[in-house]
DNA sequence: ATTAATTATAATATTTACTTATTGTTCTTA
DNA sequence: TAAGAACAATAAGTAAATATTATAATTAAT
C-alpha cells in the first residue's frame, strides 16, 4: 500500500517526524522525503512545521481525513482476501461496557483465544454512547452494551438477558420486613454515576414505582457499591452478573420485591456495513450462542 | 497513489495484460510484474490467466471492488486539496435524461465553459433510474433529471418547471374544433417508449381525462416524434423545451385544452456525501440559477 | 551564548521499478 | 498437424526511486 500515505498518517498523529520515523522503522530523512513527495505531488503543503511543532493545516486535515479511510478500506481488503483462504485471523476490536467488559467478556475472550488464536481482540470500555460513536467512526468493529443506540449506519441485537436484583447486606433488619415502596424509599440507596446503564435502570424503577429515596450516594464503579452494600452502608440494584460471588458466600442477599428481577437486554452492535470478516463472525456468533437470546 | 492497485484495476477492466500496458504507458512485462507483486503482498492469486483470456477470481473480485473505492477516495482528496488553492477544475461526470440532456444541458454546458474552463465535464445520458443508480455507484456526480429516485444515498432539488403541451401539425381540422377529451382519443397519438419521463407524463394523462386513444405509435426519440406530428402522423405531448422552433417555425401548433400545459418539474439529483468540490458547486449553482426553480 | 531538539539537505548506497529481448504457452487456421 | 498469432512470463540489464549516513540549519529553552 501506499507508503506516503502511511508515513504521512504516523507524522500526522505524532505530530514529530522523528518519533514517526521510529515508528515505521526508518530514517529520519526518509521521513522527511516522503511528505515533500506527498506534498509536491498534491501540488500544496500539509504539515507546518518547525522544530518545536508539526501541525496539519488545512489541506492536511482533508489528506488525514481520506487518508485514515483509505487506509482502513485496504486494511478491510486484505483481511477478507485473507479470509478466503485462511482461518479467521487479525484484530479484532470490541468494545463494552464497563458491565459487560468486566463479567461477562472475559469468558468471551477465553473462548475465542481457545478456538481462534490468530484473532488478536482489543477492548475499549465506555458507556453505549461512546461505543455507539467509535462504532460510527470505524474505530471499533462491533460493541456489547447495555441500551441501544439509533444511527442509521448501526444495528444492534439483542443477546442476552440480564436481570438486576435490589441487595442489602446481611445484616440489615429490612430482610426481616415485607418490601414495599415505603420501604424502599426510606433506605439510603447507592448508585452508579450519571451516564452508566445501571444507573438508568435504577431512576426508571424509581419512577416506576415512584420511589423517592432519603438520601441517594454515587458511587464511580460496581465494585465500590458492592463493597458499600456488603458494609450496610445501604442498597443498591444491580446486575446479577456483578453479584454472584457475594450471593454465593453470604454477603449480600437479594430482597423479594414484585417487579424484580428487572429485565434488560444485553446488545450486539455494529456497522451496517458491508465489511464482515470471519474473525468478526466467529465472535458475534460466539457471543451470541452465550445464552438464550434474541 | 498506489501503482499496483491502478495497474490491477486496469487489468481487471481490459481482461488484457498488454493492453492495459499500452493505455497505462508502460511495457507488458511491468505490468505483469505489479500483478505478481500485488499477489505476493496479498498472499493470493487475483487473476486467472491463460493466453487468451484474464478473469479475475473471488479475490480479484473483492480487490477490483475496494479498489475501486480506494481510488475514488485518493481522487476526490486530491480534488478538494486542488480546490483549497486553485480555481474550480477537473472532471464533472454530469448524467442527464434524454429531454434535458438534447434540449438543457448545452446551454448549461457552454455557461460552465466560459467561466470555468479548466472543468471539464462529461455527459451520460439514459432514464431517471439509470441516472439514479448510476449516481449511488459514484459513477456520475451530479444528474439532472424528469422525476424523483428514492435512495437514501440520493438527494432530488427541483430546479426548473417544465411544461408539456399537445402538438399537432398546422393541417389537422382538429384545429377548428373544440378539443374534449372525445376528440383527443379519436386521434392517433405518437409517444415514447417505455421507461421515458415524457411517456409517463403522456401515460398519466390519458389516465386523468380517462382517454383510451384508438391508435399508440411508439417511436423512440423525440426528433422522430416531431416530425411524425410535422406529417401529420398524429398528435402528441412534448415539453416546451422540444418545441421551440417548430412553433416559431408554424410547423406545429399547440392545442388548448383545460389542463394543459402539465406541469412537472426538473430535478438536480446528488450523492448525499460529503465531496463536494467546487466544480460541482459552480454547476450546481449554474443549473439552479438557469430558470425561476424550488 | 550554549545546548538540546528538531527538520532539511547532500551525498551515497541500495532497492525497486521499468525496459528490451526472449521464451514458453495456448489457441487458431490453413 | 504444422505454422502462425496472440499472449503472459522470465531474464538481464538499466533507470529511477527510495533508503541511509552524515551534516547543516533552525528554533526554543536554559
Amino acid at each position: 500500500m501506499d507508503q506516503h500515505l502511511i508515513v504521512f498518517m504516523k507524522v500526522a498523529q505524532l505530530k514529530n517526524f522523528s518519533r514517526a520515523a521510529e515508528e515505521l522503522h526508518m530514517s529520519q530523512p526518509a521521513v522527511s522525503q516522503y511528505i515533500q513527495a506527498l506534498e509536491r505531488e498534491l501540488g500544496v503543503k500539509l504539515l507546518e512545521r518547525t522544530n518545536k511543532y508539526v501541525e496539519v493545516n488545512k489541506a492536511g486535515k482533508i489528506v488525514y481525513q481520506y487518508g485514515k479511510s483509505i487506509l482502513r478500506e485496504y486494511e478491510q481488503m486484505q483481511t477478507l482476501v485473507s479470509d478466503l483462504q485462511n482461518e479467521p485471523a487479525g484484530e479484532l476490536r470490541i468494545g463494552a461496557s464497563y458491565t459487560i467488559g468486566e463479567y461477562l467478556l472475559p469468558s468471551f475472550l477465553a473462548l475465542l483465544q481457545k478456538d481462534y488464536s490468530a484473532i488478536i481482540p482489543s477492548v475499549s470500555i465506555g458507556n453505549t454512547e461512546d461505543i455507539g460513536s467509535k462504532l460510527v467512526s470505524h474505530d471499533i468493529d462491533i460493541g456489547l452494551v447495555e441500551g441501544t443506540f439509533t444511527h442509521k449506519q448501526v444495528i444492534s441485537v439483542p443477546f442476552q438477558i440480564d436481570r438486576l436484583y435490589i441487595i442489602s447486606s446481611i445484616g440489615k433488619s429490612l430482610l426481616k420486613k415485607r418490601i414495599t415502596p415505603e420501604v424502599l424509599a426510606a433506605e439510603t440507596w447507592i448508585i452508579r454515576e450519571e451516564g452508566s446503564g445501571t444507573r438508568k435502570v435504577v431512576e426508571e424503577f424509581f419512577e416506576k414505582h415512584h420511589i423517592s429515596p432519603n438520601r441517594l450516594i454515587t458511587l464511580g464503579s460496581t465494585q465500590t457499591i458492592k463493597e458499600g452494600v456488603e458494609a450496610g452502608l445501604g442498597i443498591s440494584l444491580l446486575s446479577e452478573l456483578t453479584i454472584q460471588k457475594e450471593i454465593e458466600l453470604d454477603r449480600i442477599r437479594r430482597l423479594e420485591f414484585a417487579g424484580t428481577p428487572i429485565q434488560r437486554a444485553f446488545y450486539v452492535m455494529k456497522n451496517h456495513h458491508e465489511f464482515y470478516p470471519k474473525a468478526l463472525q466467529v465472535f458475534e456468533n460466539l457471543v451470541r450462542r452465550s445464552q438464550n437470546s434474541d
